[in-house]
DNA sequence: TTAGGGTTAG
């Protein structure tokens, strides 16, 4: 062979090798593109297509293609993929093998994915691939696991970096993680990872799932800089905790800071809005949500929904409902809620049936909705027959929501044995809100017998829960048991407990107005019980009310608690507003009868309308005709 | 390998 002829094939060789590396990092290329845009299948699909095509795929090529068998759970593409990598001597690479990990934890073989870490020495000083089984154990439920894992790293001395953190700290979500997860949280102060933005976010959040809303603020106060993530993170913990004036505290203050809200805050800032019944800062919303062109979003659409229901206006939120294309559970969750709490249950129930004939399996939490629509609207056989097939036909075991529903709906329609019977049949561990809802019911219904044995289990439950103590020194007040009444109070004092103190919200011109018991502190307070002197004269007046109203206001009087805060709510609004309003008053106990009364005589004298709600559900007072859809 | 979302009774 001529010294051309092998110069020619050397060069050819070279030039097909260089072609192939060529085609290969072009195909890489659309791979890593595809993959990362979320085009999974048309990854994969390019992946058989470079097979097809004779070419070879390179230890570049492997990472991208498992990554499509996770993101799809495909574990026997995953394991041909193995084998492939396997074959063409890529199995050792780094980032192979964390893909490989990675794949089989996302395909819930966690096991093979252990077996791809032990038979690989290089792996245990690798710090990816670590990352990569200590997530895969934490999205496996395996927590210890995990843990044992950081632990062993750290016992190896193998280099810990944010990914590690943020892998494991998502698992912590039980408060009897709390221990743990402040540990990792020592551990990222002393080694200066706190302050990544993400493991900051990640343990926020980490400590708002364990139920300590305290230290995620502790947290968020101490962070120097603040990214949307990070209000988001604190927003939507407030709103999952049900600390609704915070969200819209901390809302306000983000926007001060001149941060944008994205559709996340949103979300949490509307779920807000819904629990207060703050209706003007949720139409805020809805307009920020129309402008910047975020209504397609279906996660907005169903706070909006879920807002505007709790809000009172549910023909709008009946009108977005209708308008969404396309419907998910909780977007029927939402509305069938919304009928259910303005006692409307013929239509939550009609909705219920149509969503189930539509194909969407039902899960507890709309089984919840519609058990309490049932009971709200006094179809108690309905709600029999929905509890009966919650397991019967969707295979969803009733959960102790469902059996304080249940209870609440014999109850109230006074079939206490049954509900009585139900409790003690209960396959599933109870819980105080099971004999809650009884003892709410005794209430109703003014047994005082059963009340003593609800009350009785209950504190063994919830021994704090000041509630409870109120409820049953109510039902011993209106059986004028007056040793009761004493007894239930000793109690209290003998563990400490302090009646929470009762608050009342209404809003004006965007704002919160907040009214304690008693209440002094508005800068408005001459006036508003200047207002409210009125307004008691004026109830006076109608019959069957003084001596009733006198009764209680010398109750007051000895108690010290002062006037009641719904009705410095009522007076503000009354106040500020004239006659033209609609008023929406939060409470975070249930109004009691007097003030019950006092509002609905107060919407006769007024002839308006009043929109009243307290923690758990609305009342509507007119003017004129009383249509009061409630049950005491 | 990696941080933040909607619906729930009493």
């Amino acid at each position: 062979m001529t010294r051309i002829t092998k110069r020619f094939r050397t060069l050819n060789r070279s030039l097909h090798l260089q072609s192939q590396r060529e085609t290969s990092n072009s195909w890489n290329s659309q791979m890593r593109e595809l993959a990362k845009h979320g085009h999974y299948r048309q990854s994969l699909h390019l992946y058989r297509r470079l097979l097809r095509s004779g070419g070879s795929p390179t230890a570049f090529t492997f990472p991208f293609a498992l990554k499509s068998c996770a993101a799809l759970s495909l574990p026997a593409a995953g394991a041909q993929l193995h084998a492939h990598a396997v074959r063409a001597g890529c199995e050792p690479d780094p980032f192979v093998q964390t893909a490989l990990i990675a794949m089989y934890c996302r395909c819930g073989s966690v096991e093979n994915a252990r077996k791809v870490f032990d038979e690989s020495p290089q792996s245990k000083t690798l710090t990816v691939c670590y990352n990569a089984l200590i997530a895969g154990y934490v999205y496996n439920s395996q927590m210890e696991n995990g843990i044992v894992l950081f632990l062993r790293m750290r016992e190896l001395d193998v280099w810990v970096n944010a990914v590690t953190v943020l892998g494991l700290v998502p698992g912590f979500t039980d408060p009897v993680h709390l221990g743990f997860g402040r540990c990792v949280h020592g551990f990222t102060v002393r080694c200066g990872l706190e302050m990544d933005f993400s493991v900051g976010n990640c343990l926020l959040t980490m400590y708002v799932r364990c139920g300590s809303i305290e230290l995620a603020r502790n947290l968020f106060d101490g962070m120097p800089m603040k990214e949307l993530i990070t209000w988001n993170a604190m927003i939507s913990g407030y709103a999952q905790n049900g600390l609704a004036t915070h969200v819209l505290e901390l809302y306000r203050e983000m926007e001060s800071s001149g941060i944008s809200p994205d559709p996340v805050t949103l979300v949490g800032v509307l779920s807000s809005c819904a629990n207060l019944g703050a209706r003007k800062v949720g139409l805020k919303v809805e307009q920020q949500v129309e402008c910047s062109g975020l209504g397609f979003n279906p996660f907005l659409k169903n706070a909006l929904i879920n807002m505007h229901a709790r809000c009172g206006n549910l023909a709008r939120a009946r009108a977005i409902f209708d308008d969404m294309t396309e419907k998910n559970l909780v977007s029927w969750t939402a509305i069938v809620g919304g009928y259910g709490v303005h006692g409307q249950g013929e239509i939550a129930v009609g909705l219920f049936d149509e969503m189930t004939k539509s194909g969407i399996q039902p899960d507890g939490t709309v089984f919840v909705s519609i058990l309490s629509a049932c009971s709200h609207a006094g179809l108690t056989d309905k709600g029999l027959d929905y509890f009966a097939l919650m397991e019967r036909d969707y295979g969803l075991k009733p959960g102790p929501e469902h059996y304080a529903c249940m209870v609440d709906l014999l109850g109230r329609a006074g079939r206490l044995a049954e509900a009585q019977g139900l409790i003690e049949s209960m396959p599933v561990e109870t819980d105080g809100s099971v004999w809650g809802a009884l003892l709410g019911a005794c209430k109703i219904h003014r047994n005082v017998e059963l009340a003593e044995l609800a009350f009785d289990r209950v504190i063994k439950l919830e021994p704090m829960n000041t509630g409870y103590y109120v409820l049953m020194s109510n039902i011993y007040t209106e059986a004028e048991n007056s040793e009761g009444v004493l007894r239930v109070r000793m109690m209290m004092r003998e563990r400490k407990l302090i009646k929470d103190i009762g608050c009342s919200y209404i809003e004006y011109k965007g704002r919160n107005h907040l009214f304690m018991a008693g209440d002094r502190s508005h800068p408005q307070t001459e006036e508003i019980y200047r207002i409210l002197n009125e307004l008691e004269g004026l109830v006076k007046e109608l019959s069957g009310y003084k001596k009733n109203y006198q009764e209680r206001r010398n109750e007051e009087l000895v108690s010290g608690i002062g006037v009641h805060s719904e009705k410095l709510a009522i007076a503000f609004g009354l106040l500020n507003t004239g006659l033209g309003m609609e008023i929406l008053v939060i409470k975070n106990l249930r109004i009691c009868g007097d003030c019950h009364l006092f509002i609905k005589l107060v919407s006769k004298i007024v002839d308006r309308q009043f929109i009243v709600r307290d923690a758990t559900r609305f009342h509507h007072f007119e003017g004129g005709a009383c249509s009061c859809n409630d049950y005491w």
